[in-house]
DNA sequence: CATTAATATAGTACGCGTTCTATATTAATG
DNA sequence: CATTAATATAGAACGCGTACTATATTAATG
């Protein structure tokens, strides 16, 4: 068990510290020009070094997109924390989050594209990421929310994934599908949340 | 008015023959080899034709995609037709068709991507597509659906667009959110139909 | 200091979508 | 036939993600 000779590996904060060097400077392109601008050559420039070299520290362009997943959804969340701090009904609170929660997606189609839209779903053998801490605490804030109007606690977690990846589609379909008339987003999420706030004990049946 | 020399347009016909004939090859490599497998090159050198005269034809790679929606969209509307074959019961046969639409876009990630996936959101100038008639058929072969089970005419479309793009949006989070430990589809899914089966007659308020 | 292993770099290469320019082909008119 | 306008082609170019190879550079060991 004696150490090998020859250079030792990076230290555990060494590799924090250039991965998240090259992830802020993704960022920053990102937010001032946008998703195109983020290409991994120029992102390498603008790092100071070789292009390579990012491959040393990230699987590929799409484990440095996901870095920007965090303040996107930081962004998001902030604007429905803005709209909650005047009211105080659960049922209005939870109401008021969700329209926000689409309202933004349609609003802001490239941070969509993004965060959704940007994955190879074909490939799974890359799905070795996983979420960070910051980006789930927004994915609870909303299981709080239902919590809160729900009595029933077994069907919060259920009901929660629903609602949102009900919000998620009502956004991809109004962001993709551009040419069918779809419903107003307003009256769409209204229509789901109704799922989650009338109480059902059973599932549908006939 | 006199007209003028020189070769006269394409003949209506004949652009639509054209345009089939790409569209038609790309569906081929597309079904032989997948999504990653259709390129600009290798479609013109099987048409036959310079890469650049289909440019003369179509507006990008993604016009041409859009061309194989309408097969996909088949595949998963026979596949529903199948399933709903013994079944009577307008509830049931609702909850069939809902489930299997969802099975099949989780079921196959790359006609996921394909139709949902891999459209330029960003730019909103190249929606010139219009949806055709078949693609849309299947839409509204959830609205009949939704109707017959459905007493309240005034809801049905609202209803249906929220669980046509609910079920997409539990298909994308399966497909893209992998890490996140997702309620089981068929539970979401049928949490879903909740909204759209129990009669709801006001908006959600507290 | 010499050795050794981890890391970084430079350069090349492939195929991609897309744009551009210049040239050829085609099918009508006068 | 000459003219003319629509169409097709060839070829180069740009930047892209990514892979490969060969060559430094670095920091530890003996």
């Amino acid at each position: 068990m004696a150490k090998t000779a020859g250079r030792p590996p990076r230290s555990e904060s060494d590799i924090a510290e250039y991965r998240s060097k090259i992830a802020k400077q993704a960022l920053a392109i990102y937010r001032a020009e946008g998703f195109d601008a983020v290409s991994m050559r120029r992102l390498a420039k603008e790092v100071g070094c070789a292009p390579m070299t990012i491959y040393a520290h990230f699987e590929g362009k799409q484990d440095i997109l996901r870095y920007l997943w965090t303040d996107v959804f930081a962004d998001m969340s902030n604007e429905i924390q803005g709209k909650l701090e005047r009211i105080d009904a659960p049922v209005e609170r939870l109401q008021m989050a969700t329209q926000t929660f689409v309202s933004y997606w349609v609003d802001h189609p490239d941070h969509f594209r993004l965060v959704f839209m940007s994955n190879d779903v074909t490939r799974s053998d890359v799905s070795t990421f996983v979420m960070d801490e910051e980006t789930l605490a927004h994915f609870r804030m909303f299981s709080e929310l239902v919590q809160v109007v729900l009595q029933d606690d077994s069907n919060v977690k259920a009901s929660t994934d629903t609602l949102i990846s009900g919000m998620i589609g009502i956004a991809l379909c109004l962001n993709t599908i551009r040419d069918y008339p779809w419903t107003d987003a307003k009256m769409m999420t209204d229509r789901l949340l109704t799922s989650i706030i009338a109480p059902v004990d059973t599932a549908p049946r006939s």
